[in-house]
DNA sequence: TCGCCAGACTAGGCAGTGTCTAGAATCTAG
DNA sequence: CTAGATTCTAGACACTGCCTAGTCTGGCGA
């Protein structure tokens, strides 16, 4: 499947670069499919080869910011350092990401009326999973694995509500980078975090 | 200003009533004025005697939506038992408010291109001052002031990722539950919440 | 090599939408 | 009772997403 450029080039990847730009510009609402064709030098009805749907092409771009986020935890999550310092690299990372990319978080976080299913919300595991990883340093018994599920989502609930205050302009960035390491520093010497990680 | 009913009786609170409807039926997206006044049995233009615009209405309806969820944290607020107690009150009904109205959620906390300002925002500085009303039993000085914000900061940073979370069904309600339970305990047992509230 | 065909793309049309306008209907204040 | 302001109607316009028929094109098998 999406062999080689045909008519146009590789029409598919300049759409989705240019709804990132009107995404950008003027928030999923400003985001119109014969805009973008305009932009594109298309036709009105030439996305439609790529994307069945306008929704389809906002759940691709949903999916890719997942991807794009995931990745740039998964860069913070390699650095050197103690668990601490990388945490607080990963909250940063959350919470710019959030800042810099306000409209496609609500994309990707926008309440969905179905069940969750489909690529989005694997996309969206996939981007919880990096937690994950990063405290199975210890894995043993059951009684570590619930621990660690509890403080993965607790911490994950709060870089999430974070990235919220942020992009909706209710917090500043610099109060958006105390609650993390306000939050790092609780979860860390709370009695969850002393079971997790001993030492 | 909006003295008594007219033509109509009174069109207004019947939109707002309506348009609350077709958010929970089909989200913000499904919610149409034309199909609106089509439900309030006027004309296509008649809604443009309350809303100049379809963003206006939807801006009254996050102001409502903020005053309810208002309300709702203050009565979780002035139920008796301990400090704790109430906390756990006033998480769950903050999570039980994302969950049963998740496209005023969404409408509520949309990201803002522009800066904060409007009756919106105020509606939800009022929100997030019940947080704080609930803080200052002991007002002793500047430091106790900057910690009461922090510890507020993060509070509420927690619920309102567990709210999209659970909104965005990433999270089950029981995990939600768990993980505003989770997020009181370590905030209690924390440096930030003893200096706050010791004994 | 050549015909053929699946896929990319064009162009037109349709129903629906938000917003604007002029004007009628209605309420209210003087 | 009249005059003005407000609510509401009806029509128009530009724009949107989606559908359809038909054209073009690149690659594959005979």
């Amino acid at each position: 499947m999406a062999s080689k450029p045909l008519h146009h080039g590789n029409l598919r990847a300049v759409l989705l670069e240019q709804a990132e730009v009107m995404l950008r510009e003027s928030g999923v609402d400003g985001l119109s499919l014969r805009e973008l064709a305009r932009r594109a030098g298309v036709s009105h009805g030439a996305p439609r080869s790529h994307f069945i749907d306008r929704q389809a092409l906002l759940d691709d771009l949903a999916e890719r910011g997942f991807n794009r986020l995931t990745e740039n935890l998964r860069a913070a999550l390699r650095a050197p350092g103690t668990f601490r310092e990388r945490a607080r690299l990963v909250g940063r990372a959350y919470v710019d990401f959030a800042f810099e990319n306000a409209a496609l978080m609500d994309l990707m976080f926008a309440a969905k009326l179905e069940a969750p299913s489909g690529p989005i919300h694997d996309a969206a595991v996939r981007l919880f999973q990096v937690f994950g990883e990063a405290l199975v340093q210890d894995g043993t018994g059951r009684r570590a694995a619930d621990d660690a599920e509890r403080f993965k989502l607790l911490f994950v609930a709060t870089m999430q509500g974070t990235a919220t205050l942020l992009a909706t302009r209710r917090i500043g960035r610099m109060q958006a980078e105390q609650v993390i390491d306000d939050a790092i520093d609780v979860l860390l010497a709370s009695e969850l975090g002393g079971r997790l990680l001993p030492g």
